[in-house]
DNA sequence: ACACCGAATAGACAGGTGTCAACATAGACA
DNA sequence: TGTCTATGTTGACACCTGTCTATTCGGTGT
């Protein structure tokens, strides 16, 4: 432990973590499973966020510096919302390297989702 | 020609046809692309259209009446209404029998939806 | 310390979305 | 024809979302 009385609380945490799920042929999904993987495909579901999600994984590497794929029609702003929003569902994780921020695709998580809908099972 | 001056505009029809698109990782998705790719993960952005999906590709032969499958914890007419969504988005296909309405997974669409997740590439 | 740049946050606002109750529609069957 | 059952449609309403401008935060470099 390190000082007082303060807890790790992990409340609204970024990464959902653990990939989860086979595919949707195996069987229903339970409602937790549902919200889960319903968060994921909801942060796809939007044209912005999927451009640049494409941006980032076209990259070399899954990665890219925010400066690099700001351009894709709204405001500085809106880009960090979106990419705020992929961050938390989990398909992104980022880190900052000096003056700049990168982006880097989580390929676990990205990896459950292809697999779910994968329709040979 | 059948009768009248009634033309058969393909305004607002429901499946997108073409699976489209490539890996991610092959390179940046067009506006167009986005938008299309877009409509259908949003489609599944919703837990209880996913479960509502995957109690309907779990099935055997991918279809189910909707009687089948209406126990998600929301009314008769929310069910019918996400059930278009899906449909308007061109992940499920749907047909009368009788007094039933059937819903089909549309295969190829949601190939192409994983397939464009595969990271390996 | 200061100015500068890249990125994130706050707040506001129009439009979209999920939900329901009420009603309409389509077959089946008497 | 009429009635019953299974789905779809309508209209209303609370809530969520995408977008912007203005501002703040984090680092770099002078």
């Amino acid at each position: 432990m390190s000082n007082s009385g303060m807890v790790e609380l992990p409340v609204l945490q970024d990464a959902p973590a653990v990939p989860c799920c086979p595919p949707i042929t195996a069987g229903e999904l339970s409602v937790a499973d549902s919200e889960k993987m319903a968060a994921m495909f909801k942060a796809l579901g939007d044209p912005v966020r999927l451009r640049l999600f494409s941006k980032i994984a076209s990259h070399p590497g899954g990665e890219a510096c925010v400066c690099d794929i700001q351009d894709v029609g709204v405001s500085q702003p809106t880009v960090s919302h979106h990419l705020k929003k992929l961050r938390e569902a989990g398909l992104l994780t980022s880190e900052r390297r000096g003056t700049w921020v990168y982006y880097m695709v989580a390929p676990s998580v990205v990896a459950g989702m292809s697999a779910m809908l994968d329709l040979r099972g």
